[in-house]
DNA sequence: TCTGGGGTCCTAGGACCC
DNA sequence: TCTGGGGTCCTAGGACCC
């Protein structure tokens, strides 16, 4: 659809509005525990109450004010605002309240949030937890737009008691950086035509798509605002950053012709944890790495979601990132075959001191749940089992399938186990070779 | 900057196929 | 065998987003 429209022309006139919760986990935690309301206060990831590790994922407005910063090592936010339990009452020194995230209880309140904006508009995409677009083009137009953004802002406000900021632009990329404009607890609405106007003294770190290190080389070719990026030459950009050259120019010309669509089922899904310290031996890390893969794997069966690809990361120090997969002949959804994949791919790493683990499964795959009915299937015979989206993948699934899987060096009986089971629940097509014959 | 955790997309190279 | 063109899938790394 997207592709039927020349680059740089207009985009469908759409009324686009970014939804953007103000400090989201502060917000929630003040919500959970009124007394903390109006003061520093720091929530970290990786944090444990009365540590110095892990990271800032959300610091409260007032926190802020001392220059705490998301993403700050907690260390470094302690040396800005010191913490109060460690505090000396005698001493009147301005401190803080660090909690460590409580991810389950702000998928809760997120979710009471995300039930108003489904009822604002049939089209909501979200895209993080604090997060979502709406198509209000029907629901609301243009001239509507300003008012619907004070009420919905309000009703977030009395009906969950945390606050958003609210975007209404033609693009999302301009509802997105309209919604920070006043935060917080703030509204901007851009109209079609004013798109590029807004854009132009922002920074260019503000574009979507532009971070650190693409904004370093923009500087190196004088390139410094929005409006500059407007103003540069596509074909420059392209040679230098490829498709998203041209990508972030467009944006920043508010042609960003992308429309609001719900997100898909995911990609990916992955746990990952860091030591306090780098650790070297090697059940340490097996043991970081099977909690690891137990838990992806049980995240992907609580979405119904069975997998043909495992991998794992593995963060060498400083800060080296490393990552090896393994794919399977086939979509499994086996807990014990994710844990001896990852070991086995994390032997490699054996001797090597390693600051954080990560296991990731991908090339999923949704169907598992639709052919659940046909539990009953067995055997060698494979009518029916395979729905018709999954043809294609099933060329793959050749009669190697269970050698590729015992191929597999770790634990034997685990991995022939799973390709029997995976055979019989998916049906493999015994000969996608064939076919390919054909084609000659 | 010495750095958490969960994702997405793009690119480049290699294996393999006809 | 160094000789073509066209394609797919996989792995690994990088940049980015929140």
């Amino acid at each position: 659809m997207d592709a039927a429209r020349l680059p740089g022309t207009a985009a469908p006139d759409q009324v686009v509005a970014h939804v953007d919760m103000d400090c989201f986990y502060a917000a929630c935690e003040q919500r959970r525990d009124p007394e903390l309301a109006g003061e520093p206060l720091v929530v970290g990831m990786g944090y444990e109450g009365g540590e110095t590790h892990g990271a800032v994922a959300t610091a409260s407005y007032e926190a802020r004010a001392f220059g705490v910063e998301s993403a700050m090592a907690i260390s470094e936010a302690l040396e800005r605002l010191p913490r109060r339990a460690d505090a000396d009452p005698d001493v009147d020194a301005e401190t803080g309240i660090y909690r460590p995230v409580d991810m389950d209880y702000y998928e809760s309140v997120a979710a009471e949030v995300k039930a108003i904006l489904h009822a604002e508009s049939d089209t909501v995409r979200e895209v993080s937890i604090d997060e979502a677009y709406l198509d209000i083009t029907e629901a609301v137009g243009w001239d509507g737009a300003a008012g619907w953004a004070s009420d919905l802002r309000a009703t977030i406000e009395s009906a969950v008691g945390v606050v958003a900021s609210v975007g209404v632009a033609p693009t999302m990329s301009a509802a997105k950086v309209a919604s920070d404009r006043e935060k917080p607890d703030g509204q901007v609405v851009v109209r079609p035509g004013e798109v590029r106007e807004f854009f132009a003294d922002l920074p260019v770190e503000d574009v979507h798509g532009v971070g650190p290190v693409t904004a370093r080389e923009l500087a190196a070719l004088d390139i410094e605002t929005a409006g500059d990026l407007a103003d540069a030459d596509p074909e420059t950009l392209e040679a230098r950053f490829g498709e998203r050259g041209r990508e972030i120019w467009r944006y920043a010309r508010g042609a960003d012709t992308r429309e609001v669509t719900p997100r898909g089922d995911p990609k990916s899904l992955s746990r990952e944890s860091a030591f306090t310290e780098a650790v070297a031996d090697v059940a340490e890390k097996e043991r970081k790495a099977t909690t690891l893969a137990r838990a992806v794997a049980d995240r992907a069966s609580r979405k119904d979601a069975r997998y043909q690809t495992v991998g794992i990361k593995v963060v060498e120090p400083p800060y080296e990132v490393n990552t090896r997969a393994r794919s399977l002949p086939g979509p499994v959804a086996d807990a014990d075959l994710v844990e001896a994949i990852a070991l086995d791919l994390l032997s490699e790493f054996a001797d090597r001191p390693v600051r954080k683990l990560g296991v990731r499964v991908s090339n999923l795959d949704f169907s598992a749940g639709e052919q659940a009915s046909l539990g009953g299937f067995e055997g060698e015979s494979d009518t029916g089992a395979a729905s018709p989206e999954s043809h294609g993948d099933d060329r793959d699934q050749t009669a190697d399938g269970q050698a590729s899987l015992t191929a597999f060096d770790g634990d034997e009986s685990a991995a022939s186990g799973a390709a029997s089971d995976e055979r019989s629940e998916s049906g493999s097509a015994p000969d996608g070779q064939a076919s390919l014959g054909d084609f000659e």
